[in-house]
DNA sequence: ATAACTGCAAAGGCTTTGCATGGAT
DNA sequence: ATCCATGCAAAGCCTTTGCAGTTAT
């Protein structure tokens, strides 16, 4: 860290398109996976053998901050990464951690109720689905896992 | 792990209130500031200090799975964890990472534009609200860092 | 020559776990 | 005696970073 507050806004004179960075944002515009940097890692090192899981970091977060891909902190300890800059809500599998698009358009004034309900200043929202995949609802024990984790048994101790 | 699948679930024969996990309980019950681990740590051992940052979060787990208090997965590295173990959303302040509840009821409603429109089976949602704290939105600074990190540049390359 | 970029490996931050000890029934 | 819980330290997982070498202008 710098100094300066923002996190390396001393880069970028001029950004070069290089292989590596070409390769990643293709492979995650080509498909919709939501890969985790190191799933996209195996997934780059088939076309591009003898690139780094650091430097699959370094573009995801300089593509992130050109607003060519956007960085998901969805529930869960790994991050994901979507091709698609657009904000749009996500649905993840409970059981397979499978993320998809959530197909529904963004609820724009979901924090209306807040306003004046509360001392801070709104700003936006995270909203994220949970469910089970096609895969997992055809799996009785996911499904049954699914279920477990839901209930709160919430009793006086 | 002992191969059952479930993480833990062959403990609990008797489960003891030890002076260590009634105090964690207490510390999170009596005020409301959904700390991480670290910072109950450091709380809890002003009553108890020969405490253990692993006891404190192997109490978490087992308050967690007693259905106790809550685990919260927000945005941002570290779980909080809450007093509280009722559904309810909260409010993350973009600058200085505090977190309070958010005053709105539980969106029951949510998923159902969901219902036919995905292949998942869908559980459940989560959502967090994202804004200034009262001292953040004072400052000038934090605001201006909160509006730049909400612009997404987004033009082609 | 300059500045951006890379591979590699080390370091970092948060969380979990192994192990020997301690405490309650 | 049993078994749950603890403190301590080590390991683990994901991510970031330092550095020397490489590439494009």
């Amino acid at each position: 860290m710098s100094g300066n507050g923002q996190k390396d806004s001393t880069r970028c004179e001029r950004l070069r398109m290089t292989q590596q960075r070409r390769v990643i944002l293709e492979e995650l515009r080509c498909n919709n996976i939501h890969p985790t940097a190191d799933a996209l890692y195996g997934i780059v090192r088939k076309r591009l053998p003898r690139i780094s899981l650091g430097t699959v970091y370094r573009n995801l977060e300089i593509l992130t901050a050109l607003g060519e891909i956007q960085t998901l902190e969805l529930s869960g300890s790994q991050k994901r990464y979507d091709g698609v800059p657009q904000k749009h809500y996500h649905i993840r599998c409970m059981h397979c951690d499978r993320i998809d698009d959530a197909p529904i358009a963004p609820l724009n004034t979901l924090e209306d109720e807040l306003y004046g309900a509360t001392v801070y200043t709104i700003m936006g929202h995270r909203l994220e689905f949970v469910g089970l995949c096609p895969d997992c609802s055809d799996n009785a024990e996911a499904r049954r896992l699914a279920e477990q984790s839901l209930a709160l048994p919430a009793e006086p101790y």
